[in-house]
DNA sequence: ATCGTAGCCTGGAGGC
DNA sequence: TGCCTCCAGGCTACGA
């Protein structure tokens, strides 16, 4: 599940296979994966075919690359792009086989292939306009202005995230899981994040003394940044690797996925509960429910 | 305005 | 073996 750390190693790796080539020919296989490009595949199409690719940018878990091109009435646009679930960005020699879940081939200048792979088309490619992020005023797709600046953003500015988590009215891992509040957090991270700081996943955030939402917001940033450590080190594999495996489902995780396994911390056994339909894993001794939960 | 939920989607796992 | 159900969850649209 690519969340922040997973969708920056990507990012990387376009910056060093992708960064300055030029698009030939752009095939959609499948088009629902580009069905958040409003005006339909044949226009992305003709969109992408001659352009130049910038250097890759990311904001919580969207990913652009921004198209340079010498007519003016394209300028500020950029190819977006969001995983999803289960998306993959590959550059593959563009005679490799195609993959069981390709939905959209990018020829490049060099002979490879910029390809979309994604099992659960949950994801998808789109060529949009940049404009001003709603927080910081910072160049954005269009999509992305709502998208609040993430952990690892030189701007991220932890009082005004405090300040924001403190006035909601919901469980604090609801709200961590906002991408309005604080970006980049997936349900992987707001458990091992809530963990670190030893809270529940339904505290009320209107209970959070500062210093509680400070030590959660730092936990927050400490589990992306290590994550992103981990997932540096094999992020090659995902151009390279002939099944384009990624590598970013065996990192070491404290509790999420855990259920039975003991806490590192204190061996109690993790518990898995249901939670907006999906799991929230805890450690019951270390991050206790509290008595007036909210969901 | 704010909060909470349904639905999108496919393949792997596990029960019978 | 094969059929069935459950589960994974980021995001948007929509209802309360």
């Amino acid at each position: 599940m690519p969340e922040l750390p997973e969708v920056e190693v990507v990012r990387r790796g376009l910056e060093r296979h992708v960064a300055g080539r030029t698009i030939g020919a752009v095939s959609v296989l499948t088009a629902r994966s580009v069905r958040r490009h409003a005006a339909g595949p044949q226009d992305l199409v003709t969109r992408l075919v001659g352009r130049r690719l910038g250097s890759a940018r990311r904001r919580g878990k969207y990913l652009w690359v921004p198209l340079d091109d010498a007519a003016p009435h394209r300028a500020g646009e950029a190819l977006l792009a969001h995983l999803g679930m289960s998306g993959q960005l590959l550059v593959r020699p563009a005679a490799a086989p195609a993959e069981r879940h390709l939905r959209v081939r990018v020829r490049l200048d060099d002979g490879n292939e910029l390809r979309f792979v994604d099992q659960r088309t949950f994801g998808g490619l789109a060529v949009v306009r940049l404009a001003a992020s709603a927080d910081d005023g910072a160049p954005v797709p269009e999509p992305v202005t709502h998208i609040t600046v993430d952990p690892l953003e030189a701007s991220f500015d932890l009082d005004a995230v405090t300040g924001r988590l403190r006035r909601r009215r919901t469980g604090v891992k609801r709200a961590l899981l906002d991408q309005t509040l604080v970006s980049g957090v997936g349900n992987i991270y707001a458990d091992e994040a809530l963990w670190r700081a030893r809270m529940h996943y339904a505290r009320p955030t209107e209970t959070l003394r500062r210093a509680e939402v400070v030590r959660l917001v730092d936990a927050v940033r400490t589990v992306l940044v290590e994550a992103l450590d981990d997932g540096g080190t094999s992020f090659d594999a995902l151009y390279v690797d002939v099944n384009g495996r990624s590598g970013w489902f065996d990192r070491s995780l404290a509790v999420y996925g855990q259920a039975d396994r003991p806490c590192p911390r204190c061996g109690t056994p993790v518990r898995r509960d249901q939670f907006m339909n999906r799991s929230a894993y805890t450690c019951p001794r270390c991050q206790p429910r509290p008595r007036r939960g909210r969901w």
